[in-house]
DNA sequence: GGCACTCATGCGCATCTGCGCATATGTCCA
DNA sequence: TGGACATATGCGCAGATGCGCATGAGTGCC
């Protein structure tokens, strides 16, 4: 199932940061990892991770090497989840009486 | 990153096998072995895995345990990184002349 | 060439995952 | 209650993953 592969890629909370950054625009690798607040080769392995699953391009610029998204389509199936994730919580809020506990969690998502 | 745990559970061959046979409808532990062609703990063990995640339901029936999608929105997600996929196949085919491999690798996605 | 800067890569380690296996739990029926 | 059946759980191990750290490789400027 290479289906599992293109999602074991994005199973990481680092890389979905990565995502949702590069899904406002093209960025540098020094730029992400700052705005990120991660190390430049924590950044660089995750990048190289998402570039070998076809997720992200690199494309070179004097010193610079700028990252964008191939596919627009992952933020929309990453919304999805997103949503899947929402009900599940307002549900179990619902359930369980824990609200507040639901309602953090949305906010840390 | 909430979003990476759901993300996480699904990005398994296994459980995506059990996600795309829930698909089509309930279905007990033994026939979902049976049916993917794995042990009966090993199924029961991913499934305690989506259960956890909110992915799948449980239900019981006499001795059996029924399994079904709690929400369908995953299944859509599912599609749309099959999708990302596709389209990422067909532009390495394109991109390195490397089609008949691309093409193998769609069928056996 | 030499140097500063940006990014990529290799390595060791702690942690996590998935698996097979044996076994516990739960349910039905005689 | 005892036994057969369906499912769940605990355990140990091999392989994978993420991280920090040091360092290598590519680029531009003097």
């Amino acid at each position: 199932m290479l289906q599992a592969e293109v999602l074991k890629t994005l199973a990481n909370p680092r890389r979905l940061e990565i995502i949702h950054r590069l899904a406002q625009g093209p960025c540098e690798v020094g730029r992400l990892a700052e705005e990120i607040g991660a190390s430049q080769p924590n950044i660089s392995q995750h990048l190289s991770v998402l570039r070998a699953a076809g997720i992200v391009d690199a494309e070179r610029d004097g010193r610079e090497v700028r990252y964008r998204l191939t596919d627009p389509d992952v933020v929309v199936a990453c919304s999805i989840m997103r949503g899947v994730l929402q009900r599940r919580l307002t549900r179990l809020g619902r359930l369980s009486h824990l609200d507040q506990a639901a309602a953090e969690l949305i906010e840390t998502q």
